[in-house]
DNA sequence: TTGAAAGCGCTAACAT
DNA sequence: ATGTTAGCGCTTTCAA
């Protein structure tokens, strides 16, 4: 493999002038910058990264930190952000958090002592003490789906104007008394869906607190919690979950008790991917644009890693209704 | 941060000392190395990845290039990589190689430079100059689901008996007339789990090469293989798709066609993603133990790169056969 | 505008 | 058993 030595042998230079044409940094002569570019191009010369990593004392790789891989949000999320990565020069390590709680040294350590250009956490794993070592290594981040902070910057969507979308998609779609399973409390996103849902349903005579129960986030979560709702009531006729996993699981467990969807009880969902397409009936769904998120999050990084300081800290995107057979009951449309 | 010279400072012996007990290599009396060890402790050391890989010319990670990640099949793959590496100490890089086709420098070139220990390849997209190149540098390597070669490590799993496996439960459980939709020709394992179809069929005086239709391997393909399928045979009782997208593609259209599953045709994929777990009905289906491919993949490849060079060349792992509702017709069982 | 040389933090001969 | 030192390949002062 060819060296920048090498490359400023044939060029007849010194290795500095060959890492100014590198960098483009510094003056150059524009008759000594050709040599050198014909050199790199006769030696096919490519600049190691690893040598570079450790005169920067910074790499060319960002770190995506994620609950779980399988969990189908994060897929996409993760694709967008290796391409956006990529396109700018960045390899991306992936680190599935939830697989490794129980060990000793942390993510972040590792990644540090790697020389990471940055990282982009999309785990709700974070504690305020690990932000305080980031923030003292000035290690640039990036936070998905948290509450709006001068902290740090988020990147994140409008999770309380989504569940009002869709409350008020399921009271057009001719739904009476609607329940919503909820996802963990610690959960902030999951916090803010359960709200807007509250604020839209308050004032309905048929409301009542127990047409709220709690999921997991997951499949079996809601799959429970719609069996146990319509157990409990069954006069109900839509159901909002608080995610889509939960939603394809409240239909699941519909179908198999014998409910018709939409006729009977119409489903509405939150985030917006893939399986809810898969399936059927398709789902509705308030989308969430996650290839966007991530790749916002990567280009938001990479103004921090450059250094620019008054990057927005907060960015909040536009959801969208997306409607599909589960919520096409015939009324008012 | 501390450095390896602090450490030694500390200590009162020398960097290569330190190194020694950091590598546990060469001699080290007992007293110096408990001297060592103490300093390490109480500076918090940790030695330097990037420094490291400079020196050695080579890193702790390892790249996995997948065709896609929002292809359901691959994120239990990745998390099963991750995982393992991480365990022995790998970071791992991500690549979706299909998003980066018409780029100039492959992937390979850019992994080689950045000193990766070692490359998986879960695509189909690897050349035979790509091949060459491996193993021209001397990076280690290893492949998934390929043809059985002594040109280099192959973890697959047994498709045409899996195949065999999917058509005799197929018959079993009462079908009579079985069609396949197969997967693109150029796949191997697509190829092998169409051969395993043929051999079981072929006897039967039932069996047309019309039964046969093409996929794509992805949902859309699945779709319209049996939408097409049902149009032109309708007496067809039984579908085996060549991977589980395609399977519940065609569940998809049949449902949508008003014909019940599994009581007038029944489907059986294969891989045994989880998404045949979230649809309804839940899809039978010859599920591939993906995890353990996955570990399996990163442990040969970390047995490479510790030089053993006897490493059996192909691994084949036993598929299973899992019965759900898709091809839960009453009859024989 | 260009070059010499000192790092970046670690490993591994080679010496002692 | 331990220390000295020359790299690994690149960046970046500092001089010229």
């Amino acid at each position: 493999m060819a060296t920048i030595r090498d490359v400023a042998k044939l060029a007849g230079v010194s290795v500095s002038t060959v890492s100014r044409v590198l960098n483009k940094n510094g003056y150059v002569h524009t008759e000594t910058e050709n040599k050198v570019a014909d050199a790199i191009q006769r030696l096919d010369y490519e600049p190691n990264a690893v040598a570079r990593g450790l005169a920067n004392q910074k790499t060319m790789t960002l770190a995506l930190i994620l609950p779980d891989i399988t969990n189908p949000y994060f897929p996409l999320l993760s694709k967008a952000v290796e391409n956006v990565a990529r396109a700018y020069g960045y390899s991306v390590i992936l680190c599935n958090a939830d697989d490794h709680l129980g060990e000793p040294k942390s993510y972040i350590e590792l990644l540090r002592q790697a020389y990471i250009g940055g990282i982009i956490f999309a785990t709700h794993a974070l504690e305020p003490q690990d932000i305080d070592y980031l923030n003292k290594h000035q290690i640039p981040f990036v936070v998905l789906d948290r509450a709006p902070t001068r902290q740090y910057s988020v990147v994140r969507s409008r999770n309380y104007e989504g569940a009002k979308l869709a409350v008020r998609h399921l009271l057009d779609s001719g739904c009476r008394q609607i329940a919503h399973i909820y996802g963990p409390p610690e959960i902030f996103t999951a916090s803010e869906r359960r709200q807007g849902y509250m604020d839209s349903v308050q004032a309905y005579d048929w409301y009542r607190p127990e047409l709220m129960v709690p999921g997991d986030f997951q499949l079996e979560g809601g799959m429970e919690a719609a069996k146990q709702l319509m157990e409990r009531h069954p006069d109900i006729d839509g159901i909002f979950a608080g995610n889509d996993l939960m939603a394809v699981g409240a239909l699941k467990a519909l179908l198999r008790m014998g409910i018709k969807v939409p006729e009977q009880v119409a489903i509405c969902g939150f985030d917006g991917i893939f399986l809810t397409e898969v399936i059927e009936p398709e789902l509705t769904t308030i989308a969430q644009p996650i290839y966007e998120m991530g790749a916002l999050a990567v280009k938001i990084l990479l103004g921090k890693i450059a250094g620019s300081d008054d990057l927005d800290q907060v960015h909040e995107l536009e959801v969208s209704l997306v409607v599909r057979q589960s919520t096409k009951r015939g009324k008012l449309e």
